[in-house]
DNA sequence: GTAACGTGCAACCTTCAGGTTGCCCATTAT
DNA sequence: ATAATGGGCAACCTGAAGGTTGCACGTTAC
């Protein structure tokens, strides 16, 4: 079931996707077209992104008339976060022993 | 430069390179040849992940003798999880403001 | 020395990501 | 009713990611 961590990542990986979440941050709500006019790409490239960002559970759509608005989930980015600072931590635990290790033998 | 996110998020965006990071990170160290014995592909496979990792500046080469140990240098990995955190706390901050501006609207 | 081991590098293959254009459907405006 | 707008879907193109095999070089062991 890592296979989330897969999309999310994957997903953060784009700098346009990026920007698309950035802005959902901030705004709340957008259009494809709205992101379009934002982006050097074409609606329907916007409209991809959005639709892998859907897959990874980043964003959620919701039309009202002919538009469909677009919406920030951020619940997967919480666990991409989560694996960065168990990473993070594993490494600075295995840090600390090592440096407590060697106060008394001094050696690499 | 955000660049450099874009390395990093690709970087984590592979299953096979997110266990070398895990495995560097408990183990403190590693060489390719042991990397591949513990992965499902080749040596070589290893060594071009080691490569895209230690050009996303996540891993640190050194030679000693004739083989090479790789280790963490998890730097990037705290600009990644700072965007992360970013944009959550935009989101965030947002969703309260919206929340205080309307008591009624509870529909969703 | 010669053999074996650990690496890195280059060439090649196949799959997929990101973009584009073109078409069609639903909704709003005139 | 007709035109225009917003959106999604499919086909297609191009470049790069992930993998493999093969080879060449430095290092350790016999």
């Amino acid at each position: 079931m890592p296979d989330r961590l897969n999309a999310v990542f994957s997903a953060l990986a784009d700098p346009h996707r990026r920007y698309v979440l950035e802005t959902l941050a901030r705004r709340g709500t957008a259009t494809p077209t709205e992101l379009a006019g934002e982006l050097p790409v074409t609606r329907q490239a916007v409209a991809k992104h959005l639709g892998l960002l859907h897959a990874a559970g980043l964003v959620d759509r919701r039309r009202s008339g002919r538009e469909s608005r677009y919406r920030l989930t951020p619940g997967p980015l919480g666990e991409a976060s989560t694996w960065i600072e168990r990473v993070g931590a594993e490494w600075d635990g295995r840090l600390s022993a090592l440096r407590r290790h060697l106060e008394a033998d001094g050696r690499d």
